[in-house]
DNA sequence: CATGAATGAGGATTCATTCAT
DNA sequence: CATGAATGAATCCTCATTCAT
């Protein structure tokens, strides 16, 4: 398996500093085989072509989210706890990494359509675990079941997205870490039953 | 004043067309100018470059958004009926102009870090008219003054922006304006004293 | 007509001297643009792809072939002096343009099978003319009318092909036009009644 | 001696394959390696490098029209029946192997300069056989003396290479076996006393 | 004011060849 | 002898911008 072998790590993390430290469009392919210490055509080894790197940087990172997000709605928790896990492992998962933050929150929203495409299709399988933990509150009493679920996990998420966007275009000056009670406070308010 | 021409305003109109239909790596300057029925030169005795095009179309627009905002804030009506009348205003401005709500959405979001900070720039006057009406609820007693002003601001926009962008990238195939009341609910349970 | 302008004409000129100078995969574009006093982009106002280059350099010089061998078609003399005029002028337009010689007889056969087929769409209108003197002759009792057409064709095409790449291959040193009168006889030896 | 190992022999029938069936351009040294069941960097223990597999392609199966046209040479026929012998045999030999054919009519003519003029050396063997023929024939009085040997040459090999292109070019649908005879008939006619 | 022909910088990708194992 | 992972040079084309008319 490719994935497994040390030069594709290597290679997606290079490309997260890169884009990170340059900005999408001055991420060059040559750049980032430099900061792997590669050559060029070994990046062709293991991927078909550029926007693989790019889709490979966003799955290898998402997969950690999505392993910690199932982990948390399998504990004996209540529904507002594993909202809180969730929102403050997100937080802090971006925040433990700042180079991937930038990458997710500014320099990945510029690629084209097709490309976009493909991230929305992996961050669906994060967008389905919160359904399931919304759909759980619902289940349970916990939060008002009268509420469209569609609209409930874009408030959940929109408000999240548009939390962290602000901390990364603020340069990441203020701490993330004590917005997540907040954060978590006002969707429970938002949502309860 | 330039912007009071006609064919500054042929020249924005015609941007929001080529952008919506061809995405934005495919908006060149010169389909743009076809599309405004001026030659390719034209384009620069009104605009500075093509970054300029695009912060003009989305000044242009936002400059209604803003001034609709203005209006229901000056109006003699309660926190809540304002909220809901920012939130179907906002709605309905893009539910009518298809074209400008796939360039907001999704296109002019392809744009490099230092074209989005303009566009944040712009997007600031909304946003802190948007504070104005979070004050005036927590001063009058209606909104929850113990919620921070930002969290509360990015809780509302968030949810607009994610609500919208879905609708857009599913093509608007179901009605938008049904949605408002929706939001507003839900939003103003989260804020409310 | 972008073939009309001077500039188309300039850059098929240059293309022609850098294919023979250089050699067909080591005419890069910008080569050519250099040669012809143009910028790089403006090969691109004239011409599709490089590829679009090297067939108008072909159609452009055998445009001139056929039109020559059309007027000695419409001549009022015999076969056999038809033959002559056709081999002689053949030679002659090569033995003129010394890097045209080089170009058809040796650079623009390395290119790809498409690009060949495309060349012999054009080539074919010439053989065609061929074709008719062969006809005419046997028509009129001068060639045996009993040798399959086809075949002479490929004689006297492949004889004069074989002739002159000989003759570039040895780097043009011996006097190609003493030649056309042997390959003459040689040929009418071979066809006649 | 290299050429006797099993290996050199299995690269160059590879090269002959892939080159059939992928063309020049697409006929990459990976791909030869695959074909002949050896690992890419073998090749380079049997050959210098990728020109000098496309020499031996040409040289190996080259040898054994060389070989066919000596033992024509020494027999006691005619020269007309030694022509007919060399015409007829070459035709067969391309007829046998439809994959030779078309890397020798079609593909490897899209090599460069440098690469044909090493083919040419390889040629000249054959070609010298060939005039040894034609000064035979001049030699007995069955053939013109008046010719010029090379002219009648590029006669003989310009015909006949006309006639196997134009074969190859169209599939190979028609018979070519039934060619040889009127070639012959032809180029006799042509050189004859 | 308006035109549009001309400019020229910039980058992903392929593939022949090497060499440590 | 044999392997195959790694190398890195080399190029066509696009398109924002200019400026002579």
């Amino acid at each position: 398996m490719k994935r497994d072998k040390p030069k594709y790590k290597q290679i997606v993390d290079a490309a997260i500093i890169v884009i990170a430290e340059n900005g999408y469009h001055q991420a060059q392919v040559s750049k980032i085989a430099k900061e792997a210490g590669v050559a060029d055509g070994t990046i062709y080894l293991y991927f078909k072509n550029k926007e693989d790197i790019l889709i490979s940087v966003f799955k290898e990172k998402m997969a950690i989210f999505i392993e910690d997000l199932e982990e948390i709605l399998k504990r004996n928790i209540s529904t507002s706890e594993k909202l809180f896990k969730m929102i403050d492992n997100h937080f802090r998962l971006l925040h433990e990494d700042r180079y991937y933050a930038i990458v997710t929150q500014l320099e990945l929203r510029q690629t084209n359509k097709e490309l976009r495409m493909q991230i929305n299709g992996v961050l669906k399988e994060y967008l389905t675990l919160l359904d399931n933990i919304l759909k759980e509150g619902m289940d349970n009493g916990t939060l008002d079941d009268s509420i469209d679920i569609r609209l409930a996990r874009q408030m959940v998420f929109g408000t999240m997205d548009e939390t962290l966007t602000s901390w990364v275009m603020k340069d990441q000056k203020y701490d993330l870490m004590k917005l997540s009670v907040g954060v978590h406070r006002l969707i429970m308010k938002a949502l309860q039953a």
